[in-house]
DNA sequence: CCATAATGTGTTTATGATGCTCACATTATC
DNA sequence: GATAATGTGAGCATCATAAACACATTATGG
């Protein structure tokens, strides 16, 4: 890989920043200041956002973001979905050396272990909500983390 | 990123194999031919494994590769650290914008999360030995999982 | 003692996904 | 109709990965 995608992180970033202003009616633009980035890598972003019915913009002169439902009930591991980042790890896919039993089953074993290692990445995501991010920004000497 | 790595997946082909023929004397070309790729490509891959403990090579002539524990005693998290494949996400590093509150504080927050989604995906690694693999490539139509 | 044959590793090249930018289409307000 | 926002396609630069090559290191054994 070139480097490790860090799609996510700039996902969770813009939620974040969008759920400390959610009432404000931003921009990208604003939201762009925040990341510092440019408007059209966050809109880039965004979109998969609003595809995946997290974010709910509008277009137009005026247009804005907002969430789509309460921080409290956003994920970060819904985040991480929508962000479209690739996977924990991929499978070699080199042909398959038949007299070989590792060869011959190999892909398969590893393509039944990743889905789980993956669930279980994504659990640990689930257990942090917008709210608590929003909460931890507001406070961010007090460490908020939520049961386990 | 090019592709999503896929050295774990390559490392933990090499180290099923080897534990299958582990009292033959197997060398890099035998392994290699397993997963259908060059010599040099496996000795790079091997070459971390025995640099992190899990394999024991003797070189010269008639130079061969044994495992280092019994397979019993590898985890595939213990083949997942050793093959030094990327974290499952990394986090954006654009400067600060000192005027938001998101900006300045979601790397840490990031940070804090990454190590905690990463450990809970090795730990379903941690759950496969070296062994439950060999005994998955031996029968293949059993599915042979251990206990969550 | 030297040829042989294995591992170990530094260098190089090609590839391709990613980050990023620009241009422009779409949409809605004023 | 001008303006200003989102949405998106196309293209470029970058950089880690995979792959290939050359060669150093090490040990066997005739």
């Amino acid at each position: 890989m070139a480097t490790t995608s860090f799609q996510f992180s700039v996902a969770a970033h813009i939620m974040t920043a969008l759920a400390d202003h959610n009432d404000e009616h931003v921009n990208s633009a604003f939201l762009a200041e925040s990341v510092n980035t440019e408007p059209t890598f966050v809109r880039k972003s965004l979109s998969k956002l609003v595809k995946a019915g997290l974010v709910v913009a509008t277009r137009g002169k005026h247009g804005f973001c907002v969430l789509a439902r309460p921080a409290a009930a956003i994920t970060l591991a819904d985040i991480y979905r929508a962000s479209e980042a690739p996977a924990t790890f991929a499978v070699h896919n080199y042909p398959v050396e038949k007299t070989c039993r590792t060869s011959s089953n190999i892909k398969k074993i590893m393509l039944d272990i990743l889905p789980e290692a993956q669930n279980s990445f994504e659990q640990v995501l689930a257990r942090t909500t917008l709210a608590d991010m929003v909460q931890r920004v507001r406070l961010p000497g007090k460490q908020t983390r939520q049961a386990k």
